[in-house]
DNA sequence: CTCACAATCCCCCAAACGTGTGCATTTTTG
DNA sequence: CAAAAATGCACACGTTTGGGGGATTGTGAG
């Protein structure tokens, strides 16, 4: 929409509530209003609210509690986000639940604190998830860089792999037959059977159906 | 940052570094005497070096650059996180290229920070990571946390599927074989084949390969 | 120059798979 | 309750796959 942003306000940064305590939500808007860099356009207590309202707001940035009584915040930001991809969403909530935390992260959040950050904290934060990055806690920063580390230690038995074979198995992981990956790739039907043979003893399996398994998981 | 009490604690945290550049490796090296709470203990100019050394100097943190005249950066940290997982490692790099960001965080780095980072965020950060945390700057911290974005958004196909289809196309993705299936849930061959094409039409695929792939996915 | 190995191609055969058609029990659900 | 879905089973047919034999070329290490 038109914001005729005036002369004294050029580049405020405006800001929507969703968390369903009052006293929390109006601290945060009392924060937020205490800076003239930002301006708190919206307060809502549920996510029923908030679908209807943000998008009549368009804020730049929405801080969003997960427990809320209705439908949950990360089921709001995915819908909020299918709609509206470009909206900056930064979840504020008690708990550090990996599940939560990836399953937010998942569904569009650009940011993830906890609720106990202090307040110069948490504005720094909006400040930033507004210049695109995406601020998190220091543990749930550390959760989600773990996470990359752990999906490694398997060791990668496709390492043996020659570039051929390594070709061919990724179109047999496609779900493409014998035929299809020998005409895709322009060689004959035999040969493809040749490699997946070879592909087959590396790998120590005996099904294309097992040795997809092996190649999805690295 | 408020930790700058009366009982500051006499045991500084200690840091090595690894970077081929001298000037920056020497002014890193001054920036992190200049506090009390640090202590560089370790300057490194190769990867092999650094591998050999550092297991000696057993630091609190290392603080790593990706170019580096031998091995790669990431490989160093990929070792030295195999030798000693909890010791703590921050990239610190020129680039912001996604493929080495994600591989670096991959290999057991805690942190990643660009070059241009300012030398009091950069104390920060080694604080941080020290504590546990994970910092990052700005842009990393939102291609990290998009990456779990664009990760989600597939529908999930094998909602529709009843409890007993889950449980046969659980079986078919380990790699068993309909027989085997059969064995193991007490019933027929031709019940899985008959389950299995049912399985097919809901998730619209023609092969077990393809159905796996989908099973996998979410 | 051997020797190994990747990459290509061929044949045979039996087992496994995908699909069509049909039907009998439960269980779920409108 | 009656309809709909889920679960179980069977037979038939053609296709695809996995495993067993080979063979030929090009390339690169020793």
């Amino acid at each position: 929409m038109v914001r005729t942003s005036k002369k004294k306000k050029p580049v405020s940064i405006t800001v929507s509530l969703v968390e369903d305590i009052d006293d929390i939500r109006e601290g945060l808007a009392d924060l937020i209003n205490g800076y003239d860099e930002f301006r708190c356009i919206g307060s809502h207590r549920t996510g029923a609210e908030a679908l209807r309202e943000i998008p009549r707001e368009k804020p730049d940035v929405v801080l969003m509690d997960i427990n809320l009584p209705d439908l949950s915040g990360i089921e709001c930001v995915r819908r909020l986000k299918a709609e509206y991809p470009d909206l900056q969403i930064m979840m504020l909530t008690m708990y550090e639940d990996s599940e939560q935390v990836f399953q937010a992260l998942a569904a569009g959040a650009s940011g993830y604190l906890v609720k106990r950050t202090p307040p110069g904290q948490l504005i720094e934060a909006l400040r930033e998830v507004h210049q695109g990055g995406s601020p998190m806690s220091m543990q749930i920063a550390r959760m989600v860089v773990d996470s990359f580390h752990h999906m490694g230690p398997a060791r990668d038995e496709t390492a043996n792999l020659t570039p051929r074979e390594e070709e061919i198995l990724s179109h047999l992981a496609k779900g493409l037959r014998y035929k299809e990956i020998a005409d895709t790739l322009f060689i004959s039907v035999e040969t493809v059977r040749s490699h997946l043979r070879r592909i087959y003893e590396k790998l120590h399996v005996r099904s294309r159906t097992e040795a997809v398994v092996k190649y999805l998981r690295k």
